[in-house]
DNA sequence: TTAGTTGCAAAGGCTTTGCACGCGC
DNA sequence: GCGCGTGCAAAGCCTTTGCAACTAA
């Protein structure tokens, strides 16, 4: 029953397996989960999966573009299953939370810088840092405390 | 004989110490250092100063305002001078050299997201990826043999 | 069959921390 | 003198690697 997933990795050159399979599904309920969260979401369906071997699926599957690889400073990179469309994240500097932001640009945002010292410049990469929602609402409680240690 | 580095350490609430000197100094003829090549620069006039003695007075002076952190993904952290304007990034993805690109968009670039999903997005930050002259002259050595694995 | 994959354990790189000593103010 | 800073060693986290066993095609 030659599932959509499965000829996704097979047309990618990768050979079909339980632990990719279940590393893309845990992705798709997951959109920005980090390698452990990965990891836990796929123990469901495939106990015994160690974190070393996650890493190993999650970076045969980013080589073969299946997923894109967010490494955000500070935080443990994170995956996730859009690829190919050229848009943006904001990660949140409270918790590390990542979400998903199309740049106003249409195509091509801030691709071209103004001077590039002779680099070739083949990609750019437009990361905003804020507060979730979430921690926007702590800090508020914790701001009603006078300024302490 | 205070020296501007020294007022700008005081100013900024901080004690004014041979490391925090020797790493400004390291800095400033090295603007995107990581922190082993600022150790080794440092070392000049400082020897033995550790590397995590070093982390310390980077963080120190980087949480006092006095030098920005670039991490690039993929590669150590790298620490510069040059805080307040902001600029952006081009990283070489051959040999991880830093080069500074003040973006076309005059002041803010594309620090307008279409929709920040509730986030409340307070920087932008911006990097460009390529290959530095040299890695390009060194990739048209490789590339001159046939493509393999 | 056979080359690509997994699993585990061990190692690796970068960075931080804890605590005693030293020094800027 | 007080308290911030330093120095060292040890630990921490995330990630990769080596190698034998396995399995998809």
């Amino acid at each position: 029953m030659t599932s959509e997933l499965e000829t996704r990795i097979r047309s990618a050159g990768l050979r079909v397996t339980e632990q990719r399979l279940a590393v893309l599904r845990a992705l798709e309920t997951h959109p920005h989960a980090d390698a452990d969260e990965v990891r836990r979401l796929a123990l469901g369906e495939l106990p015994g999966l160690s974190l070393p071997a996650t890493y190993v699926v999650l970076n045969a599957l980013t080589e073969a573009g299946l997923l894109r690889r967010i490494e955000p400073a500070g935080s443990p990179a994170r995956y996730e299953r859009r690829v190919g469309d050229n848009h943006h994240h904001v990660v949140c500097t409270g918790c590390g939370a990542v979400d998903d932001v199309d740049c106003v640009h249409g195509a091509a945002p801030c691709l071209s810088p103004s001077s590039t010292s002779g680099f070739r410049v083949t990609t750019a990469e437009v990361t905003f840092w804020g507060l979730c929602p979430a921690c926007q609402a702590a800090e508020t409680i914790t701001t009603t405390e006078p300024e302490r240690t």
